[in-house]
DNA sequence: TTGATTTTTGGAGTCACTCCAAGTTTACTA
DNA sequence: TAGTAAACTTGGAGTGACTCCAAAAATCAA
C-alpha cells in the first residue's frame, strides 16, 4: 500500500534535469525516507501512534519538521508507504492474458507471500497498526479502491467489456473484497494460517457463488 | 450512515436522570443537531467542504463552536449523520429467519428506496460530498464494515456457523462489497438507474459466482 | 422558589499541516 | 576547477481542527 497523494514520494522526471534513478540523489532521498519511516514506526511501536508528534519523528530522525512533510505528505503516509506496493502490481500485471483473473490473483498471492516470507512480523505489525488507528483504518478505503481499479482493468482486457461496465466493476469489487478478507483475517491471526491458503479459500466463496451452506463447525485449529 | 465515535450523539439512557425519548430536552437536542447539520450542508454546497470553517458553520447555526462539538464529536460527522440508518437497520434486522440473506436484502433495500424517494435529491448530494471529499471518503470504510458486521449477523442466524467463521465473513463481504458497489453507481450517475434495479444486478453477479461473460455491450442509456 | 443537573460558552493550549523566503548542497557545464 | 542552476533543507509565522476545563446560563423536579 502507498499514499494516496505521493506527489513528493516518487521521482519525478518530469523535472528540469533527467533524474537517473541510481544518481546519488536519489539514492540519498531514499535512504532518508526509510531513515524516517523506521524511526516513525519504531517511535509508534514504543508511545503509539497518536502519542507520537511529527516533532518527535522528526527529532529522532534528525532532520527539521519541515523536511518530514517533504518526504511524507502527512503523518499517516509514514505508514502506509510500502516498497512491497509496485512489486504486486507489476506482478499482477504480468500473468499472461489468457488466464482468468480469479487464478491469476491466486498466483500473484502465492509469489507474493514467497517475497514477503523475510519481512512477514514487520508487515503484520504494520498490519496491526493499520486495525487499531482509526485514521489509519481510513486511508484503507483509497487503497483498496485502486486495487479495484487494477482489477477491472484485467477484466476489461479479458472479456472484452469496458472498464467502467457495471457488472464488471461489480465483479471487481467482488473480487478484492474477498482477498481483504483474507489479508484482514490473516492479520488478525497473526499470519497463522497462510495468507496463500486464506486467499484460495475466499475465492472459493466467491466462485460458489457466496451461497454458504449451513452448519459447518468451524475447523478450530489446524 | 452515522458516526464511529457517536457518543455524545444519541441520547445516554445511562444518564442520572431518567432520559424520556419525547422529553423538552431531548426534542430541542435534536432539533439542534438538525439546524447545524442543515446549515453546515448548505455551507459546504456553497464554498466547499474544506473552505468552510467549523467557526464559520457555528456562527451560522448561531451557537459556539464548542458547542459545535457537543453534538458532533469532529466537522465530518457533520456529514455523515443520518437519520435513515436505524430505518435501515431495523428494516434488516426484521427480515423473515427463513428468508436467504441475498434475498432480504433485495427486499430491504426496495423498501428504503421507496422511503428515501422525498430526499433522494439530498441524498444524492451528500453522497457526491462523500466521493470528492477524501477526508469524507475514508470515512466510508468503517461505514462498510459495520454493515459487514451486520450482513454477518444475519448470516450466522441463517446458518448456525459462528459469526467470526472466515467463510462467513468473506460471504458477507461479497455482499457488502456488491451492494456498495451498486450504491456507487447510484450516486456517480446521478440516481438514473434506480437504487433497486442496481442492487439487484449486483446481487446477481455475486449469485452467479462473479464469472464474467465476455463481450457484452454495456446498455449505454435506457 | 430552590437546588440539582445539563448545557453552553470562552479561553488557553496542542498538534497537524501550509506557505514562503533564505540558506545550503549537489550536479552539470564551461 | 570554478560557476551556476536546480534541488533540498530549514525556520518562522500562520491556520484550523480539536481538547480540556471551569464558570455561567438554562432546565427540570419537588
Amino acid at each position: 500500500m502507498a499514499s494516496a497523494k505521493t506527489a513528493p514520494t516518487l521521482p519525478s522526471p518530469a523535472s528540469g534535469r533527467e533524474t537517473k534513478t541510481g544518481g546519488l540523489r536519489e539514492r540519498k532521498k531514499q535512504k532518508t525516507r526509510e531513515s524516517i519511516q523506521r524511526t516513525a514506526l519504531r517511535l509508534f511501536g514504543k508511545h503509539g501512534y497518536e502519542a507520537t508528534t511529527v516533532e518527535q519523528i522528526a527529532a529522532a530522525a534528525e532532520i527539521s519538521p519541515s523536511t518530514f512533510f517533504n518526504y511524507f505528505p502527512t503523518k499517516e503516509d509514514v505508514v502506509l508507504y510500502d516498497a512491497y506496493d509496485p512489486v504486486a502490481i507489476r506482478m499482477f500485471l504480468e500473468r499472461p492474458k489468457d488466464e482468468p483473473v480469479n487464478a491469476g490473483v491466486r498466483q500473484v498471492l502465492e509469489g507474493l507471500a514467497a517475497t514477503f516470507e523475510r519481512d512477514e512480523q514487520m508487515i503484520l505489525a504494520r498490519g496491526r497498526l493499520f486495525l487499531e488507528v482509526p485514521e489509519l483504518r481510513a486511508r484503507i478505503w483509497d487503497e483498496v479502491e485502486r486495487t479495484q481499479v487494477l482489477i477491472a482493468k484485467l477484466l476489461a482486457e479479458r472479456t472484452g467489456r469496458r472498464p467502467d461496465d457495471f457488472e464488471l466493476r461489480v465483479t471487481a469489487r467482488v473480487i478484492i473484497g474477498a482477498v481483504f478478507e483474507a489479508t484482514l483475517e490473516w492479520m488478525r491471526s497473526n499470519g497463522r494460517p497462510g495468507l496463500v491458503e486464506l486467499t484460495n479459500r475466499a475465492l472459493d466463496v466467491v466462485e460458489s457463488g457466496a451461497r454458504l451452506s449451513a452448519r459447518v463447525r468451524k475447523p478450530r485449529s489446524r
